[in-house]
DNA sequence: TAACTATGAATGAAGG
DNA sequence: CCTTCATTCATAGTTA
């Protein structure tokens, strides 16, 4: 796995639950990523970079910080456990299809018994000036139109929305070969192609 | 994993989280280090000694099966992710205060300023003095210590809870077995001197 | 309100 | 030393 550098620093913003709290009060609170900034996470996920290296991380997390406060570690630790729950849905799946055989390929269908949930059912679909989205979209405006999109993140560039919604594969079906990742195509080619870097 | 001249074997005594399945069942857990071995740990590191070689790593290791089962490549991955993630850790702090450190980017609607996924609560007391330093103290490996350390029991000799409580500035009072310790200060010399060289 | 669930964060263990 | 993976802890949000 590991072939580039990789770190996971950040500084993740964290915020309070409550309003009233004493200033010198500790209280850790987790970073709780913005309806937007989880489409992007998943989005970048779903093109096909499941591991961002640090560099990418950086960048990520700069086009995040449009939405909402984050630190490169919480970009970091979200795709980190991205990939893990992943892969252990997957082997839990693998491991439930061959317990029971009768279970429908392709979909799960929880009839009866107790298997787990698909991936990621997603959508928390939270107030917070709720603007869109429910559930993921996933269809309608597929094609990625445009060509050079490129993300100046240093300052204002909100056209990101509509690449968002681009094209979300949802879940790599074809179980790609984990170790050594990296197919990077869709979206994340077009987040990170040039620019950005100063 | 070869590493150099250090090794990390030892009996990496498991633990079995709440072992109810099959009689045979292999379930193997990670050891959880308990809270006195924590402390010992945290002091022994913060004392300056981050990187035991192996023989101060197998006193250790005797060191703190008094209270409950542990190995030598418990020890030695202990420190060496301590000494990693201690590095890291500071090392963002520095890249975290060299980013503008007025008005954080987004960061309007949560805490002040609570940045990094904090640092050891080390600072906590005094911190003045350079006491604590978490990168790298000194590159060990064989250098520390080297000679007249030794520690204080080989078997039965419990007056180790004595110190120990007698050192603990903080914790010790209050809850959580896990996580959230408090780091000790500088029980090491106390434990590494009782000079008895054999 | 207390369970429960989803998921951010922490850390033991390896691999290189 | 570095990075990554598997587990586990802790908690924001949700549900009954």
């Amino acid at each position: 796995m590991g072939d580039h550098g990789q770190d996971r620093n950040g500084s993740p913003t964290l915020h309070r639950s409550t309003a009233h709290r004493s200033e010198t009060e500790p209280v850790r609170t987790r970073w709780t990523p913005k309806p937007e900034q989880i489409l992007i996470l998943e989005s970048i996920f779903n093109s096909g970079m499941v591991n961002p290296p640090k560099e990418d991380t950086v960048r990520i997390r700069k086009l995040l910080e449009k939405f909402g406060a984050v630190g490169d570690a919480n970009v970091f630790y979200w795709f980190q456990n991205r990939r893990s729950r992943s892969r252990r849905r997957q082997r839990q799946l693998q491991a439930s299809l061959m317990a029971d055989p009768r279970a429908a390929p392709g979909v799960t269908q929880q009839a009866g018994g107790r298997v787990v949930p698909h991936e990621r059912p997603t959508s928390s679909s939270s107030s917070s000036t709720s603007s869109n989205n429910s559930t993921f979209p996933c269809s309608s405006s597929a094609s990625s139109s445009a060509s050079s999109y490129n993300f100046v993140m240093d300052d204002g560039s909100d056209d990101l929305f509509s690449m968002i919604s681009s094209q979300t594969p949802f879940m790599c079906s074809s179980h790609v070969p984990r170790s050594h990742y990296q197919p990077g195509q869709c979206m994340a080619k077009l987040i990170f192609t040039k620019a950005s870097l100063p």
